[in-house]
DNA sequence: GATGAATGAGCGTTCATTCAT
DNA sequence: CATGAATGAACGCTCATTCAT
C-alpha cells in the first residue's frame, strides 16, 4: 500500500496569529461535523468549506490537500489522547501495577466514550487515507509512556516490564475499541469494562509470581 | 451514515456452473491483489477486472456494482472464520473453559494470520463500504457457537456464562485486531499470542473461585 | 440528422416459415409490451428477448440492429394504418369531399384510439431511431389513397384537389395527433372530433363556391 | 412511464452576473447546436460542453443533470411562444373570431418557422426526456391567453367560447406542427398556411350562425 | 439454428485542485 | 490574502453486439 510522504501532508502554515487559528478550527470543526453526519463518503473539500464559512480557496490556504486535512484532524486527537495517558501514567507511576492497568483503562475508556461517534469516524479516516503513520507514532509515543509507568511499578520485576506493558496496552486498546465497534448497550459496556480490569489483574497477579 | 439495503448487494448469479465458478474465483481474487497492491483507493471496477483478465462487463453479470463485490468477498472469509471457530467449538465443547479459550485464541490467530495483509485490508473495505451489517450478522453467528461452548464447560456455573463469553470473545477479537493493525513483528506476536492465553486462563481461574 | 441506410434497417430474413412467424411475433409483441410498460428507456435488446421468451441471439437472427427491430415494429402499424385508410378511400371515392373528410377523420381517428398508448410510443420510438425516411414513405402512400379519392368527388374541381387534399389531410393527421397528447378526457375529445369535422365540412363548402 | 420530479430539473444558479450568463447562453447555444446536427442520439454531455467551450464540470454548475438542461432549453423557448402568442392575443382582443385566429396562426407559424429545424429537434427532445409535464403548463398557460382573446371577441357567443378555442387552438397547433414533420418545402407551407386560414373562417362563420 | 456469457466503448457524473479576479 | 468558477481525469455502470458452445 502506498504511503504519502509526509511532507505532502504537514499543514502550510502553523496557525501562530489569532485570525488564522480561529480559521483553522473552524474547518476542523466543520471537518467533524460532515464526518459524522455524512461519514468519509460525504467529507469533500467543498462540504467541509461550505460548513466552516469558509472558500476552499482558503481551504487549500491552511492545508495542501484533502488527506492533509484529515492528517492534520487525527493528529489533534491523537495528540490529545496522548497527553491523557501521560498524565495518567505520571500520576499512576509506582503504584502497584494492577492499579496502574486499572487507571489507564479508565483513562482510554472516558476518551473514547466522550465522542465515540467521532473517534469511530475518525478510525476510518485513517484507516481509508493510509494514515497509519501517524497511528504508529502516536502508539510509540503512548508506549513510551506506558513502559515508563510500569517500569516504576514496585510489583514488577523489570525484565518482564517490557512484555506486560506490550501484553496490556494491546489488550486494552484492543478490547476497548471492540466493545464501542460491536454496538453493545451500556450495561454490557460496562459489565466489560470491569471485566477487563479482573482480567488485567488476574493476569498481573499470575505473572508476578 | 447511509446503510445499502442488503438486497442490492446480493450476486446476481449464484456461481454453480463451473466456468462461473471459475470466473467468480477470479474476479475474488483480483480483488484481493488490487487490495493488497493499492488499496481501497485503488479498487476500481477496471482495475479488478483487467487483473481477473475479464471485462467490466462480465464482473456486472456476477455482482450488481462494486459494493456487493467487497460484500461477498468479506463474505467468504467470514464464513470461513465461522466455519473455523464453529469446528473449533464442537471439538472443545465439554473441555475445561481455559482449554476452550485457548483453542479458540489458536482458531482466530491462525485464520487471521494466514493472510495477515488480506485481513487488515478487509477490516478497512468493510468500514469503508458501510458492511458493518455483514459482521454483526458473523459476530453473532460466531457468538453462538463459543456461548456454546462455554455452556458446556465442567467448570463453568451457568449464570456466569454468558458474562465471560461475552468478555473473551471481546477481548480475544480485540487483541488480535490490534494485534494485526499496530504491525507488531512475528516474535512479538507469538509472544502476545501466549500472554493472551495466559491472561484467559488467570482470569477463568479467579471467576471460578 | 445522419438517416441510416435503409438496407442496414432490413429484416434479415423474410419469415414465411411458419416457426419464424411465430418467433417474430412474439418478439414484436414483446417490443410493445415492453414500449409500453417502460418506454423508449427501458427497450434493451435483453428486456424484449426476456419478455419474448427468446434469447438476444435469436433476435439477432431476425433483426440486425436494434434499430431495424422498432422499424419493422412501426412499419407494421403504418401498414395496418395505409390499409385501413386506402379501404376508406375506396368506399368513400365518387363521395361528396365533405361525405369523404369524414370517413376519413372516422378512420384515422378510430385507430389511434384503438391503441392510443402504443401509438404514442411509436411516435416516440420513430422520433427517436430516426426513422423518418420510414414515415414519409407512409404518408406518400396514404396521400396517393386519399387524393385518389378526393379526385373522385363530384363537387370539387380538379385543379382544386391537390391543394385540398393537402390541407385536410394535414390538418385532420395534426389535429388528432394533437388531441390525444394534450391529454384531453373522452367528452373533449369526442366533442374535439365533431368540431374537426365541422370545421372541414365549412372548409370544403367555401373552398367549393 | 417514471417522470421525473421537476425538482432535479431546475437549474442550480439562476444566472444572474453577466459571466454566468454568457456561460449558461453559450451551453445552450451548444446544445442547440449539437441537437440540430447530431439529434438527440449525439447530445452527450461531453458533445454539448465541447462545443460551448466549456469543460463537462462548468456544465454541472449551471445544470444538475442533463435532463434538466434541456428541460431549461424547452423552457426558453415555450416562455418565448407563450410570451408572443399572450401579445398576440392582447392585441387581437376586441376583434372579431376570425381577425384574432388568423393573428394566432401567423403568430405561432412565424415562430415555429423562425427555426424550424430547431423547433423539431425540441419536440423530439421533449418526447425522448418526459418533459411532457412543461409541455403541458405552457398549453395551459397559453390556452388562458387565447381563451380570454376570444371570449372578447364580439361576435362570439359566451357560451360558445371554449369549445371554440379549444377546437381552434388544437387544429391549430396540430396543423402547424403536422406540416413541418411531414417536411413540406416552403411553397407548400405557404399554402398550407393560408387554407389554414380560410378554414378557420369557413368554421367560424359556420359556427356564429 | 439457438443460446447467453462475454465484450468494451461510451455514457453521465463527481470532486480535488487551480488560479484569475 | 480570499474567493469560487472552471477544470478534466477518473469513476461506476450500461447495453448493443458478437461468437464459442
Amino acid at each position: 500500500m502506498p504511503t504519502t510522504s509526509p511532507n505532502k501532508l504537514k499543514p502550510r502554515k502553523t496557525p501562530t496569529q489569532s485570525r488564522s487559528r480561529v480559521t483553522v478550527d473552524a474547518i476542523f470543526e466543520a471537518t467533524i461535523q460532515v464526518l459524522l453526519k455524512q461519514g468519509m463518503a460525504g467529507l469533500t473539500t467543498s462540504s467541509v468549506a461550505e460548513r466552516a464559512g469558509v472558500s476552499v480557496g482558503t481551504m487549500y490556504q491552511y492545508f495542501p490537500n484533502k488527506q492533509a486535512l484529515v492528517y492534520a484532524l487525527n493528529e489533534r486527537f491523537l495528540t490529545r489522547l496522548a497527553e491523557n495517558v501521560e498524565d495518567t501514567c505520571a500520576l499512576a507511576a509506582g503504584r502497584p501495577a494492577s492499579v496502574a492497568a486499572e487507571a489507564l483503562i479508565d483513562t482510554y475508556w472516558s476518551v473514547k466514550t466522550e465522542r465515540m461517534e467521532l473517534t469511530h469516524a475518525l478510525y476510518r479516516s485513517v484507516a481509508e487515507l493510509d494514515n497509519e503513520a501517524l497511528v504508529h507514532d502516536f502508539a510509540a509515543r503512548v508506549d513510551r509512556a506506558t513502559r515508563g509507568m510500569f517500569r516504576e511499578s514496585p510489583d514488577l520485576h523489570a525484565e518482564d516490564v517490557d512484555r506486560i506493558n506490550l501484553s496490556l496496552t494491546t489488550v486494552i486498546y484492543g478490547t476497548v475499541r471492540n466493545a464501542f465497534e460491536r454496538g453493545l448497550d451500556q450495561e454490557n459496556i460496562s459489565a466489560l469494562k470491569s471485566e477487563l480490569k479482573a482480567m488485567c489483574r488476574a493476569y498481573l497477579a499470575s505473572a508476578a509470581k
